[in-house]
DNA sequence: ACCAGAAAGTCTCATATGAGACCATCTCGA
DNA sequence: TCGAGATGGTCTCATATGAGACTTTCTGGT
C-alpha cells in the first residue's frame, strides 16, 4: 500500500477501472480544496522523506533544518519550528543530534544568549547536496502536468495563500 | 512555537518586523511550490487535527477513516489506504480501534473473504459531525484572502495535480 | 531598578508511527 | 487443477513524535 504502486514487472500500473470514481469524487462534498493539497503533497513528500529518512538516518526535524540553514546560515532553532510546522521540542532534538554528527554548528547569539545561531558544516552541506536533487527532480514531476503559465499562476495562489497565514493560523479555537 | 502564536490579550500578534524577510523569502531557492504548499497546509491541518486527537481522543488515521465513510459507505481499508496516504498498519489499527469503540462496523466482503467493507454507525456519524464543521471553517479562513474566481481557479489546478499523481508517484526511484 | 510574564531551548513520559514480517485468501498462467 | 505470486489485513518491534513541565534569559511596565 502508500505510495509506491509498481505492478510487478516495475512499470506504473494502470487503475483498476472500479477505483477511478473513488480517486475523482473523494473529498466532493467536504474540505474539498484541503483534501486535494492533502493528497498531492502526501505523494510528494511522503515516499521522498521516507527515503531520506532511512538512507542517510536523518529525521523529518533533521532534513527541514539542513534544507533552512542551506538556504540562510544563522536562524534559529525558534525560526525553523516557525516556517516549517515541527513543534519546538522536535527541532530541539534534531539540532542536537545534527550538531553530535558534526552537520551543524550552534554559537550563542551574542545580543541574546537564550537564542543559538546555527551554521552547517562542509558536512552538513554534502549531505543536503546528497538528497535535495531527488526531492527538486520530485517537484518537477509533481508540476509536469501544469503549463508554464498554470504553473506560475498556481505558485502566484500560494504565495498568496502563504502571506495571509498568520491571519487565520491564530485561530486556533477553531 | 507553531502554529498557535496569541499575544497575552487573545488578540492576533503583529509578526516581529525581522522576521517578515524570513517568511516572504523562504524556499526562494528551491523547492517553492512543494514548500509552500506544505507551509499552508501544515497550518491549517496540524491544530485542527491534534486538537481532534486530544479533545476526542482520535488517532489521524482514525479521523481520515471517519471522512472516508462519510461520503462513501462499504469502502475497504486499502482504498482508505490509497486515497490518505497512510500506511495500511495505522489504518489497520484505527479501524480496529473505531471498531472497538462502536464508530464503525465490518462486514467481510462476500466476494472476497480478504477484504472487509467498513460502514459508520450512529455513534460514528455523530462523532464525525462533532469534529468536521471546525475543519471546513478552518479551511473557510484559509481561502479567505483569495477571490472567488482565484478559489476557483486554485481549485481547477489542484484537481490536475490531483488527477495526475499516479502518473509520477510510482516513481520512488526519486 | 525591579518584578511579572514571555520567550528560547531542553527534558521526560506516554503514545503514534514506520518498517517489515506474517497469515490467509485470491488470481492467473501452465 | 495446481502452484507462484499478488493482495488484504494484522502483528511486533524499534523509533519518532506530541504534550507539557522545567530552566534560563530577556523584556516592558511601573
Amino acid at each position: 500500500m502508500r505510495p509506491s504502486r509498481k505492478s510487478p514487472n516495475g512499470t506504473t500500473k494502470d487503475l483498476p477501472p472500479e477505483r477511478e470514481p473513488l480517486a475523482t469524487v473523494i473529498g466532493g462534498t467536504e474540505l474539498q480544496i484541503a483534501y486535494r493539497m492533502g493528497y498531492v503533497l502526501n505523494f510528494y513528500r511522503e515516499p521522498s522523506f521516507r527515503r531520506i529518512e532511512m538512507e542517510l538516518g536523518l529525521t523529518r526535524p533533521e532534513i527541514v533544518t539542513l534544507i533552512f540553514l542551506n538556504f540562510r546560515e544563522g536562524v534559529t532553532a525558534s525560526e525553523i519550528c516557525e516556517f516549517s510546522g515541527h513543534l519546538k521540542a522536535n527541532i530541539s532534538r534534531g539540532i542536537i543530534a545534527l550538531e553530535k554528527k558534526k552537520l551543524i554548528r550552534r554559537a550563542a547569539d551574542k545580543t541574546d544568549s537564550r537564542r543559538q545561531q546555527l551554521f552547517m558544516t562542509a558536512a552538513g552541506r554534502a549531505l543536503y547536496a546528497r538528497y535535495i536533487p531527488a526531492l527538486r527532480e520530485r517537484e518537477r514531476a509533481m508540476l509536469a502536468c501544469l503549463t508554464r503559465a498554470e504553473r506560475n499562476e498556481f505558485e502566484r495562489l500560494l504565495d498568496k495563500l502563504a502571506a495571509h497565514v498568520p491571519q487565520w493560523a491564530a485561530l486556533d479555537e477553531l
